[in-house]
DNA sequence: AACGATATTGACCGATCGGTCAAAACAATG
DNA sequence: CATTGTTTTGACCGATCGGTCAATATCGTT
């Protein structure tokens, strides 16, 4: 590097790299993998092929680096949980979290759900490790909120599989949910309906108790 | 064909297509339809690739046979389900067959998600088409439910969206769902509880009334 | 203007892709 | 045995795969 010319060079970089992530992802997302070309991404990305590699080194290299920004972003979920927290408040927060990270990202959503689907060849390690980690410590605060006979004595890690898939099914089956509504996309309406279907649904069904029972007036 | 050994000829004849069939359900599920490659079907066939071809023409059509082989599997489903059912019965034994579904055929199921992650290019019509009608009549029947004070007031597509992502997931997510729990695979004691845990979420969920609550002593 | 570092890109590599084809192997009937 | 129809399969086709490389273009520094 030559002297400290760096920010502008690396804002030049930054927005190139930034061009084929983004290609890089719808493509990846959609034929998974193996059936991804990087020709497809290079023309996505208005780019001739071996500049993706000269950015990028290899097709895993671009791969595993997606699906690290992807997982990132799921990092800030949850992350507030206590044994005191209001489940009913959390469970509705980790719920429109979701859903609204999956509307923000759709490609990477189904990125992610190829990689599982493909047997998680790239990320067993994080699903047993970080991920497993991350799963147990809130689990364990979720089975407190049980004892404390603030919800219904259920297995954490089921429930936390019912919100995942709930709210993951609507970026990562798009495809089939405006198929069968007959819809061209979700609008912000449905995304709202959703959103309360499913904390209704599932906090009710958790026997979740209003937090402050024993403290405001039933009305 | 020779006169009258028919018989014989397509026991021969469906025992390997069937072989075919299984190898490739494993291939395409796995790696989705462009990254499945025939080469790949026909080693895990134990036959050479041209056989592959001799026998179902072409990659497409061998995609779309076990698209369509998937699609008849799920078709049993909710089929003798009345307004006059009881909605805890019917979303329960909906909830059991899904995840019975799903553990049956895992690779089935992960073929009908790749499919739908590519944006469903070989199912958009029978998605807007077959499948929509099928969900409409369910969803009909769900109102009637809810009016008829069985259940809460909820969006029947909803419910449904939901008990599917619940129940699929276990299928499509395996490598995620084994990875968590530190589990080689899931035994029949871990369905028994899954089944369990979402037939209590989901049915208190949708606040199903007991049938007979005016006819059944409480207890 | 001259120079070294960084970017860009067309040409090319061996491997593999889906698919074709014809020769060989096989089975059944006359 | 000869004939006819069906399977089987290796060889091959043009296209595309991920990746390399060297020639060229661009840029900042002196």
């Amino acid at each position: 590097m030559t002297a400290e010319t760096a920010d502008q060079d690396n804002v030049g970089r930054d927005r190139i790299e930034y061009c084929i992530l983004r290609a890089a992802e719808q493509v990846f997302s959609q034929y998974g993998y193996r059936g991804a070309s990087l020709q497809a991404i290079a023309d996505k990305a208005g780019l001739p092929k071996a500049n993706i590699l000269y950015y990028m080194g290899s097709k895993q290299a671009l791969y595993v680096r997606l699906l690290n920004r992807m997982m990132s972003r799921w990092n800030a979920v949850l992350e507030d949980i206590t044994p005191e927290s209001d489940p009913g408040r959390v469970l509705s927060e980790f719920i429109r979290t979701k859903i609204v990270l999956g509307q923000r990202y759709p490609e990477g959503s189904k990125l992610f759900a190829a990689e599982i689907l493909a047997g998680a060849p790239f990320l067993n390690k994080y699903l047993s490790g970080e991920l497993r980690e991350w799963v147990a410590s809130r689990a364990a605060i979720i089975r407190q909120w049980s004892n404390q006979g603030k919800m219904d004595d259920l297995d954490p890690h089921l429930l936390i599989f019912l919100i995942w898939s709930a709210t993951q099914h609507y970026a990562e089956y798009s495809a089939q949910v405006t198929g069968i509504l007959g819809k061209e996309a979700l609008e912000e309406a449905d995304l709202e309906s959703i959103c309360q279907f499913l904390e209704q649904v599932i906090i009710k069904g958790c026997g979740v108790q209003r937090p402050d029972a024993s403290l405001a007036a039933p009305r």
